[in-house]
Formats: structure tokens, C-alpha cells, sequence
DNA sequence: CGTATGCTCAAACGATCGTTTGAACGCCTG
DNA sequence: CAGGCGTTCAAACGATCGTTTGAGCATACG
């Protein structure tokens, strides 16, 4: 039978995070198992036998942000559409509020970097894993898109997504634009900024 | 003395192209010596030999394309300014023909791809490196655009220029998009992809 | 109590990493 | 021809990599 208490989800939880954030400074192949479970406060063999392999968790490192990061997106898309709100303005809100949610949480700005480094490498597997689990979020947006600005190419269409894409991966790494002020609280620097990105976006896709 | 023919040239170059190749491919760290020098076709000694490092490989790859890329843009936002040609749409010129050019060169495509893993990865000295030889050409460009952007606050362009110069490198990374359509010229669809890529940006500096 | 079970640990595995070495080669110069 | 020089080469260096092993520990269950 298992055990009633799983202590392991301890020692699980703190090598996530602790490849995270090395995952963030030096990359997959740059990030040692050493460094890793040194960092964690975690046996060395603690990697190997709770995921499998390093690249097992490299694959884990992603699902337990995307799944809530997109379920997210996809949920804000449909109650916009659901309430009537479904201009451009909205569908970008869908899109961008929860990854800018999720990059002001205690480790979340790290896990950006680790994303934007994925967008950066051509790894043909890591590529192929984050198509066949969250293709379809970038699919549904891509079409909610050609919904509302009609007038557009399928080719001129793709091309500004993706530029716009492009830009917010970019920025929400944490080039340090994204950085809260200090004379404005939280919440209030979080909903500048996505207004900020909203309107760039906008500005990208709708230029004649 | 020196030898009146340089054979090492060669070798070098075989070296420099194989590592473009390479670390566009599998990263800095995912590109082994082994594998380097095997595909350039020299001894694995040759890199230590003529580079005195991986480290400083690294930096003569960036050297070697950069070098010109910049002196190029350099060139041409002087001469827009002399013209009387420096409208946004001229300096964002200056900024992106030489960059798309050198992409549409036998393996400058390869290289924006090494471009834009430098900027994914927060390495620090591959920054201070990029940042201490080519950070006055930024800095040049910025300040065009600020004299052009009167209205907006320092803190706002910087923003706009950060999304802009986001969207660009990872337009030209090669994410597909930017690929030669069979039916134009291939001068023609250079030009057609630096107005599309102009209009963006002007749209994402200017928008209200 | 005895014994599975889940987990941690130190130690070692073979492989591969960047780098160094010293001999050998080809070529120019005196 | 002799000697020096730039270059290439196979081989080895120590370090570090991801992974595996088997013993040890704690807890839950018959």
C-alpha cells in the first residue's frame, strides 16, 4: 500500500524549485544535478529517483507552471467570450494577465526566463513537448485573433502574432522594464503594465 | 618572421563557421569541442590552439559578424542624418537592413539564431562582453529615437524600444516566418520584410 | 513482532567535458 | 642543407557530467 503522509512531495517540491531557478541562471545543460540538489538540500540520486531522468524534469519544471499558466489563459478567453467583452483588447488581456500574474509571484519572474530560453533554444524535443501539450492554447488564441481582424492575410496574420509574441516573451523575462516601482503598490504597477502590453499589442496587430 | 601565406586562415574559418553552426544548434554549453571540431574538419587541439579557449571561440563568433553588422548600421544612420532622411522609418532602417541582410547571407540566418540564445541567456560576462563592445551602438540608436519621441517619458521609450528590439530578435531568429516565398525575388522579399518589420516597430514607438 | 515499502544516502560507474602535452610535419629563410 | 617556425596531430590529463547501485533508515501493516 502507500503511504498515508507522502513526505516525498517535500523533497519533490524543492528540487522543482530549486531547478528552476538554476534552470533561469545557467541554463538545462548549464545546470548541473550537483548544483541542483546541492541547492535543493537534496541527496544527489534524489533527481533520478523521483523523475527519472534530468530531462523528465526539465518536462516537469514546464507542466507545473504551463497547465495552471494556460488552463488560465484558456478560462479568461472563454468567460470574455462568454460575457460579450471578446474585442481585441480582451483577447489580449486573456493572454497576457496570467503570465504577468504568474511573473510576479514569489519564482514565477524565474520561470519566464526559463521560458524564454526555451523559445530561444531549437531543441527539437523540448520544442515537440511544448507543441503536443500546449499547441492548442496558442492555436485557439490564433484563431480568436483571425476572428477580429478579418482583413488580414493568413500569412500577415501569423506574422504579427508572432512579433507580438516575440516582444512579450521578451519583456515579461524580466529584462528589467518589468520591475515595480516604489511609489506605486502591486496591484497597481501589475494592471499598468498589462495595459501597457495591451496597448502595444494592439498597436502591432491593428497598423494598416 | 611571419609566414608569407597564412594557412591558418583556413582552419580558423572552418573553425568560426562549424561553431555558428553548432551553437545555433545545441547552445554554447550544447556544442562540445568534439563535435566542433569534427564537423569543421580539424583537430580538436586546433580551437585551444587558435582561440585559447571555448570562452574566447565564443567571443570571435560574435566578433566576426558583429563587427561589420554594427560599423554597417552605424554608417547607415549617419548618412540618413546627413541626408535629411532620419525620419522613424529611416533610423529603424538603419537598424534592421543591415541585420536582415546579414540573415538572408549563406549562414547569417544561423547566427541571429546565436544572437537571440545570447539575449535568452542572462550569462553575465557574455553580456558585459556584448555590452562593453557594442553597447554605444544602442546607445546611439536610442538616442535617435528619443529625439524623434519627444513626447514620450524616458522611462516609456525605453519600454516601447525594449518590446520593439524583443519582437525583431525574435522575428529574425528565424522562427520560420521570415523565409523566402517562391514566387518573388529574393531582393524583393527582403525588401518586403523590412517594411513589414518598419511598420511594426513604428506602430509599437508611435502608437498614442 | 516481523516484514514489506518508500525514501535517503554515500559511493561508484562509465562517458564526456575542456585543456594540455610533446612529437611530427611542411615550409621558408639564412 | 640546416635550423627555426607555424601548424597539425594522437594521446592523455584531471574534472565533471548523468546515472546506477546497494546498504541504511523510518514508517505502516499483517
Amino acid at each position: 500500500m502507500k503511504a498515508i503522509v507522502n513526505r516525498s512531495s517535500s523533497t519533490k517540491e524543492r528540487i522543482l524549485g530549486a531547478a528552476e531557478v538554476l534552470f533561469a541562471q545557467r541554463g538545462f545543460e548549464g545546470a548541473s544535478l550537483r548544483q541542483l540538489t546541492a541547492a535543493a538540500g537534496v541527496n544527489l540520486a534524489a533527481v533520478n529517483y523521483h523523475f527519472g531522468s534530468k530531462d523528465k524534469l526539465v518536462e516537469q519544471v514546464f507542466r507545473r507552471r504551463l497547465d495552471t499558466l494556460n488552463a488560465q489563459r484558456l478560462a479568461a478567453l472563454g468567460s470574455a467570450r462568454e460575457s460579450g467583452n471578446d474585442r481585441l483588447e480582451d483577447v489580449l488581456d486573456a493572454f497576457i494577465r496570467p503570465a504577468l500574474k504568474l511573473s510576479h509571484e514569489d519564482s514565477g519572474s524565474l520561470f519566464m526566463r526559463v521560458l524564454a530560453r526555451a523559445f530561444a533554444e531549437h531543441d527539437d524535443s523540448l520544442r515537440q513537448f511544448l507543441s503536443e501539450n500546449y499547441g492548442h492554447v496558442m492555436r485557439q488564441f490564433t484563431a480568436e485573433f483571425a476572428r477580429l481582424l478579418p482583413h488580414l492575410s493568413k500569412e500577415e496574420l501569423y506574422w504579427r502574432i508572432d512579433l507580438v509574441t516575440g516582444a512579450l516573451t521578451h519583456a515579461m523575462s524580466g529584462f528589467g522594464m518589468i520591475q515595480r516601482k516604489q511609489d506605486v503598490s502591486e496591484g497597481a504597477h501589475l494592471e499598468q503594465t498589462i495595459q501597457h502590453l495591451i496597448r502595444f499589442a494592439v498597436a502591432g496587430l491593428t497598423h494598416p
